[in-house]
DNA sequence: CGGTCATTTGAAGATACTCAACTTATGTGG
DNA sequence: CCACATAAGTTGAGTATCTTCAAATGACCG
């Protein structure tokens, strides 16, 4: 795994600056706060493990990941987040992940004294640090107990909102069609240091739920889902 | 992996009513704002995932865990919580964890409208948060990328607090002794759930840090490290 | 002291990783 | 628009690490 030239690619904030655009309006919790916002090519860095911690973010709009580093360039991705979460809350003064867009995104952030003095901004951040949390030992769960096809279809089945959860739809009906297509928005190597997986292993399962008919690849980063249900199935989860 | 049995027994708060005892003071950030307490023998459970989830816990005394079962069986421990730290919060209607004591132990708890209306407590709560937050990024590249022996290695420096984080305060000097006791409060089979592993490769990694001088067992659970800076060596982060 | 449970150890096997080659996409400039 | 260059993804063969299954040892408690 030789990330080791990223781990030495540090300097904060270059090459973003140069990629930020006037922001476009986005609803979001911090808006009606006076958040300032700022728009994100991909693959764009917002900020890096190591960077003073002296604000909090909110994901306007496209996604943006967190990740961590090891000395020898080992990579775990520990959140991928969507429109409406939070990041970059410091618990020292230091931030504990480089943030990292995927897509085009427009990012807003407030100063940490705002924070403090709005019992509705806290209610606010309370709310979503909860649910990540809940995402998080989700993704423990991944990480320390599950195979490498039921890690993939797990992450499939993320990226289809209304199925695979508690407040799962089941199929249509028996007999329908139960196609659905995903757009990733990652590689596969993000993908893999998502799952803590490599590269080739996601590849492998991948290909083989290809030959299985369970899925299509219409583009390397878009996936139908033949049989959502069936998908389901792999996740280690029934 | 044979835990059907507990995912089966699942009659909420069975068998720890018995082991309630009167709660002796002790300090709290709820401690001010009326919460009860209530105290547990090891390997009481507080909750069941899936109870209902209508109150927030804080540990007053004591080690509790948080784990997540598999329907077949396969567990994940997702958190070990420690005096100050809060748990139980829910996103939705229920707990995504089951929660269990691991040594005697002093729990508050706080109805959900009491921290509504304080923000007091919610700021208390979202420090918390923060704080545990990182410590599941931390585990997420433990899980996902971490050998069995970091792993082991990362386990036994997190029961040193001064030793291995950013507020390291090295080796006392070359040539003296660096020696530390731990205790796990935990069985193989715990360390093993927590650190995505069986319980047979936990005891290959202490058997074989032991053979190596790194470690002395003075009782099943604990541990002298012999030099806490060689064993820190073992844990990826350097 | 005997019984139970936790832990350790061994041998065999499975899963995922490494390294290497190859194929397919994406993008650039003539 | 095509040829080429670069990056991303796939596939194969061999291997390492960790798991599984089984048995033995050791700790703890009445």
């Amino acid at each position: 795994m030789a990330y080791l030239e990223r781990s030495l690619t540090r300097s904060p904030m270059a090459g973003t600056i140069a990629s930020r655009v006037p922001a476009p309006e986005v609803t979001s919790h911090f808006a009606s706060f006076g958040a300032k916002s700022v728009s994100y090519k991909p693959h764009d860095v917002i900020y890096y493990q190591g960077d003073p911690a002296d604000r909090i973010f909110e994901v306007g709009r496209g996604t943006v990941m967190l990740f961590k580093l090891l000395p020898d360039g080992r990579r775990q991705v520990v959140e991928v987040l969507r429109a409406g979460d939070i990041f970059g809350m410091p618990a020292g003064e230091e931030q504990d992940c480089t943030a990292e867009t995927l897509t085009d995104a427009c990012v807003h952030t407030l100063d940490l004294h705002q924070i403090e003095v709005s019992p509705d901004i806290q209610r606010q951040l309370t709310k979503c640090l909860i649910t990540q949390m809940q995402h998080l030992h989700e993704h423990a769960v991944l990480l320390g107990r599950k195979s490498a096809t039921e890690r993939v279809a797990s992450f499939l089945m993320h990226l289809v909102p209304d199925r695979g959860g508690s407040n799962c739809t089941g199929p249509v009906e028996d007999g329908l069609p139960d196609s659905r297509q995903v757009k990733l928005h990652m590689t596969r190597q993000e993908i893999a240091d998502y799952l803590g997986l490599t590269i080739e292993t996601v590849s492998r399962v991948i290909s083989d739920m290809k030959r299985r008919g369970l899925i299509t690849l219409e583009r390397n980063d878009e996936i139908r889902l033949n049989r959502v249900c069936a998908v389901c199935q792999l996740t280690g989860k029934h």
